[in-house]
DNA sequence: TTGACTTAGTTAGCTAGCTAACTATAATGG
DNA sequence: CCATTATAGTTAGCTAGCTAACTAAGTCAA
């Protein structure tokens, strides 16, 4: 997953914001201003979780592949798959799945009945630095929303469901 | 601003997430499944915005130095100023400004009093530019938030405050 | 007043995305 | 049953971030 945006160090003040509001008045202040926070939140959060990876030896693609085969029971799929539950295109999927073979995490292996396919299996290595990443992860996720009681983040939840309804409505 | 995260196109469904809350037992599976929506929907919000402003010919850095530049009075910056706004490298602006510049919508001008300083300056063209964007890009974040109402807009904010303060426990 | 340090900006080279073009294999239909 | 089309994966080259190293200019203190 790659979400791209700046990193808005300096969201607008209201004053700010009022005073774009009445050059372009078709600026809806209270609207403007979550969604810039939301992006801000979300990118602080991206950069802190990548930073937590990183002390892995992990960039948040190839992780986020490991995690995908280890939802298989087999531990294993095709490069494609993963391309489409990942979000990303089949050429970077190629770029990750090289860097994680060259680790050991994973090994690919030509299918038999389609000599097209290949097979990505997670290997014992890759079982092992998940164990080793996941529970340090989960760790900082719990710590950073414990802040939240569990209405306020069904409260988010609804919310964030509301809001990507409407992004149709962006495009 | 600019965001790093895979596109998450496939979200841990719950009986995933129990499956993994069983093999590392300090997940927290409601802030999980937040925080990973809250980025997923960041994400899609941030491409749905780029593909507003690619629309009108301009990448997301290069217009919010625009509307760094905008916010001043005398419409003119510096270099290493726009930079800590846009939370950027003082190198990654060079490279956003030699694109303006090229396109005519900003202007260097090197400074008198300190030879070092250089100084930037929203043109004409550049004002103009953003004229045409604004409106455009404050209606579809208008639209994309119409589903929420007032009340749920602060219950957002105050919400994102929260987890923006638990951020630091991250790292 | 000159040598060491600081500051502003740029350049060079790295990364991980992307699109487009390619190879190899499989499926299909006239 | 062979020509066309579709599918799986890779390669090549682009982009916009980044860090590190650099130049030029200003500051300060011995």
């Amino acid at each position: 997953m790659v979400l791209i945006m700046l990193q808005l160090k300096d969201l607008p003040t209201p004053d700010v914001l009022a005073k774009f509001a009445i050059r372009y008045p078709d600026a809806d202040v209270t609207a403007v201003s979550s969604v810039l926070q939301l992006l801000r939140v979300a990118t602080d959060l991206s950069i802190a979780l990548d930073a937590c990876l990183s002390k892995h030896g992990l960039l948040q693609g190839r992780w986020w592949v490991l995690i995908l085969l280890m939802r298989e029971d087999d531990k294993t799929s095709q490069p494609s798959i993963l391309a489409d539950k990942a979000g990303v295109t089949r050429a970077t999927m190629t770029g990750l799945l090289d860097g994680l073979e060259q680790s050991g995490l994973i090994a690919r292996v030509f299918a038999k009945e389609d000599r097209r396919t290949v097979l990505i299996n997670l290997t014992d290595a890759g079982v092992k630095k998940l164990d080793s990443v996941m529970p340090d992860y989960y760790r900082r996720i719990r710590r950073c929303m414990q802040g939240l009681d569990e209405e306020q983040r069904q409260q988010l939840q609804k919310i964030l469901a509301l809001i990507n309804l409407g992004i149709p409505a962006l495009t």
